[in-house]
DNA sequence: TCATCCAGTTAACAACTGTTCTCTGGAATT
DNA sequence: AATTCCAGAGAACAGTTGTTAACTGGATGA
């Protein structure tokens, strides 16, 4: 049961959140390290002082951004990658769900794209940090299925990583196609589809 | 043969070699967004003034770092995907390549790996139309190998794509583990050839 | 009800930014 | 030898930046 908060601790989380919010849509066209905390503040509507109140400084908020975008979406990556219904049918759905999350969150995916190997330490450590546990969340979803048998933990792993790259750049190439037409998008799909179904015949045959 | 440069000329270009320099290592600890144009006139000696004599702009002076950071290396390329080995060899021929390049011009590295999603436009456009060369190149030497009979152009071009993906993600791999032990090195040299290797795996049992 | 707390404000700071216009001195051209 | 050219310097511009200190006023807890 989580605990209702004040009108206080209500209204600071709000503001919290609307500084999350304009520092997401600012950074669709720039990268973190050329944020500035005023640009932030004008955007949200409060004076420059109020950033630290939520936090010590713009790596601090890029770190926030890294947990908003990436946090809730375990559960998903684990039950999409999970071992019910055959090879074709865990691509499509993989892919469907990736299609479906770029829609619904471009902001965050370019966010992640961009500062993965950006310019602001502590955020691409979080992102590493975060697709280092996506990794290994693959990892023990491929262990269970019969497939695996015969596998070292380090094969698995290693194919888990592969399938988190292979879905991040689907993620990105997706991302570059919103804004083209129908037909871009379903050449991304199939591109992705093939790529996945290409790695996963390699899986089977791994071990021959 | 190349036309010998007068003095003027010659100083000229070094001066814009020296911008590069500058720009490439200030590169290392912050993207390309927040690189200013003063910052990097000041590393390299010379009046804030003198950049407009070489570049119009900071995102013009990336553009110029994305050809000098990814044209020179399409023959090695080329020649490294060729069909010459059996598929084994190729594969730690391109291992051996990405880690030997990335030890050689690790900040060059840095900066597409950084950039490829950073926030410039023109420089993102830059660098991929030069991976879009880079999977044409690759797509053509795949195209020669025997083992490619049967194949739609699409899928040949699919698998070239998930070659230099491939490519580049090994390299930023190798990126990071850089300042870390040769074991640590190592590490990363397996798991870029196991993950080749299976992709080339599933490249052959992909008519199946 | 009254004292405490604390999210957000206001004002001020030195330092920095990109860009302009004008100037200079040596190389290039005639 | 005389003229043109042009890479780089210098000074000045209005705007911006992050951070500090002291403040206000409404929610909070005794």
């Amino acid at each position: 049961m989580s605990h209702t908060l004040g009108i206080r601790q209500a209204q600071k989380q709000k503001t919290r959140q609307a500084f999350l919010d304009a520092a997401l849509a600012l950074l669709e066209e720039q990268s973190l390290s050329s944020l500035g905390l005023r640009e932030v503040t004008r955007a949200v509507g409060v004076a420059p002082t109020a950033f630290y109140r939520h936090f010590r400084s713009i790596p601090d908020l890029g770190v926030a951004l890294v947990d908003e975008a990436l946090g809730s979406l375990h559960p998903m990556v684990r039950e999409t990658v999970s071992t019910t219904g055959d090879s074709e049918e865990r691509i499509s759905r993989a892919v469907e769900l990736i299609a479906r999350h770029v829609a619904a969150h471009p902001s965050h995916v370019r966010f992640i794209a961009r500062e993965r190997h950006g310019g602001v330490q502590p955020v691409r450590e979080a992102i590493g940090g975060q697709l280092a546990r996506f990794a290994l969340e693959v990892k023990a979803e491929l262990a269970k299925d019969p497939e695996a048998a015969g596998w070292s933990d380090d094969d698995v792993l290693m194919l888990a990583r592969l399938y988190v790259d292979q879905m991040l750049i689907s993620a990105s190439l997706f991302l570059e196609a919103l804004e083209g037409s129908a037909e871009e998008r379903d050449r991304v799909t199939r591109l992705a589809t093939r790529q996945l179904r290409l790695i996963t015949i390699g899986r089977d045959h791994w071990l021959d």
